[in-house]
DNA sequence: GTGAAAGCGCTAACAC
DNA sequence: GTGTTAGCGCTTTCAC
């Protein structure tokens, strides 16, 4: 911190009357790679521990290179589906000495880009990113500048950096799929961030669920345009006022719960009046109003293994090849579809 | 990062023809001040625009000794009452031009004493700490030590630092009247962490609440020792299966999650057959089988509030006292409380 | 077995 | 108006 005057190689080195050389080269374990005495060893480690020496990390990352953080850009850390794959890479993160610096985009490619600039400044060996998705020429930069880069959860299939996905489209068509098996011919989907991949491949599962099973798709009930609740809210009413569908498939967790409160405002019932699925699931989903039918995604894999990735690629000096990870989904039946006869 | 050559100020010295020190007064803003000729400036700027410069925060936070990274110590990130207070701590922070490195401590008194000594290496500017609060050594000595901290939700009265809390007592006592005065007489408090003042205060505010009405307290209805879901499911169990309580108290939002799971399981209907009212609201609160009664907190005051303070003391250089805030809560009345008659 | 010296990129005191 | 120099705390080459 500021002041105080912490401990520092030099003050152990005139404590033990030895170079700062030798302290150094104790305090990091080379004591036996240079034959330093064992009498010097435990005099420089006893100094140490008495005056509570911590080393630089500044100092150190400077001199190194190296700072063992890793950069975490997040669109909304208050959303639960990103506050679990935070968890997970900032646990994963510790266990294998690397440090966490959170960014908070909110959903805004701008503020994505800020971040990205100071994580930079900040010296992070690497950049976790879920990205806003809209835009990619600054991932790409950052790419062709070396950088080590895994993108989570929102990608771009053609960049030639890893990501580490959950695989969108066989999940919505899952959905999709077993709303038309329960008998649902008009189904609404409410939509998230429009042009961004994750919500392409949603709509594009939601698509292809019709076209398997002969519906023909009806473009004014796909409504939406962000992944929060809000939108979910104004979507489900837009939706439940216009046309009298069966079952809506909200592309968030955010939306499904914004749907919820429409729902319940315009007096429908969940399950008997209109049917409802979700993609993400999280802890609360089984106890709401009607437990609601979901695609629950794999969140701890998810940060899990991006940490294992980044960290590879931080740690392999360049020479590696990007990995592309899509992870399945699982549909997690409970009781917010009906079946229709 | 790494490799790839990134510019310094040398470099722009070079190209530009001028001393390292006349590139950074210029970079810094302080151009005027030195009455540094405009065609020097702009032929700074402009290389360093070309070149991308962008400032080595190491080297800057070396020399400067402040490095402008608050550190933030959470419990459980992925709990959405501490998600939210980390995203509004980000977003105040990062206007104020402070980042965030964010640990979470797992509620392990150990590792939160760990993540301590990491971001103390890492020079952070200030501490943010929600802390597990069963100890509080490390955090008097962090205080001796000079080092600019500020507690968030769990707290020390009687310990010389600043902090922002919650009410929990009036909360809880607010909550267990509501009860009460809707007629109920035998209610169980399915409490969190044991020896935390949070946990302390809420159950001292639910004895209270007993003690004005005229009621006696029954050590028996009180059970649970953690903030997590499944001290709830399990607290709930316990209670139901060996005393009748007309309601429950939940001491978090979690605890109130698992009661839930174990009051459907045990065949109960909220609020017909028992009444429940839980610490913490939370956007899904409302959406459940029976929207629950709650006492909010100001989850985004809290973390706003937090990282003024921390701020505050960052820059105030040692002369100043410390703040000790207890924010209001606030009863939301929905559907889980039945009125007895 | 140990040390001196250089240098990572930056800022600031002191020159002129 | 601009430059020289020292130094933040660390690691590492080279020397003995």
């Amino acid at each position: 911190m500021n002041d105080s005057k912490r401990t520092t190689l030099k003050i152990i080195a005139e404590k033990t009357g030895v170079s700062v050389t030798t302290v150094s080269r104790v305090l990091n374990g080379q004591a036996t790679r240079y034959r330093i005495s064992k009498e010097t060893s435990k005099k420089i480690y006893k100094c140490a521990k008495e005056l509570h020496y911590t080393p630089d990390s500044l100092a150190r990352g400077l001199r190194l290179k190296r700072t063992h953080i890793i950069g975490l850009i997040i669109p909304d850390i208050s959303n639960p589906f990103f506050a679990t794959i935070a968890y997970n890479i900032e646990v994963e993160a510790r266990k294998a000495g690397y440090s966490i610096m959170l960014c908070d985009s909110e959903e805004n490619t701008e503020l994505e880009i800020e971040s990205i600039k100071l994580l930079q400044s900040r010296k992070v060996d690497g950049l976790l990113i879920c990205p806003v998705g809209q835009k990619s020429e600054h991932l790409e930069r950052l790419h062709n500048e070396g950088i080590p880069l895994v993108i989570v959860d929102r990608y771009f299939p053609d960049l030639p950096f890893s990501y580490v996905v959950s695989d969108n489209y066989n999940g919505a068509k899952a959905a999709v799929e077993y709303l038309i098996e329960n008998g649902h011919k008009k189904i609404a989907c409410i939509q998230g961030l429009l042009n961004t991949r994750v919500n392409d491949d949603r709509v594009r599962g939601y698509k292809d669920a019709h076209i398997k099973h002969g519906l023909t798709i009806d473009e004014t009930l796909i409504v939406g345009d962000s992944f929060g609740e809000k939108n979910g809210y104004i979507g489900a009413k837009l939706i439940l006022s216009r046309s009298s569908p069966t079952a809506i498939f909200a592309a968030s967790n955010l939306i499904a719960l914004g749907s919820l409160r429409a729902i319940s405002e315009e007096g429908f019932k969940i399950p008997d009046d209109i049917s409802i699925i979700s993609f993400d699931d999280q802890p609360y989903t089984e106890y709401l109003a009607t437990p609601l039918t979901t695609i629950a995604q794999p969140h701890s894999e998810m940060g899990q293994i991006a940490v294992k990735l980044i960290i590879e690629q931080i740690e392999s000096k360049g020479n590696f090849n990007p990995v592309k990870l899509k992870l399945p989904t699982k549909l997690i039946k409970r009781k917010s579809v009906k079946r229709l006869s």
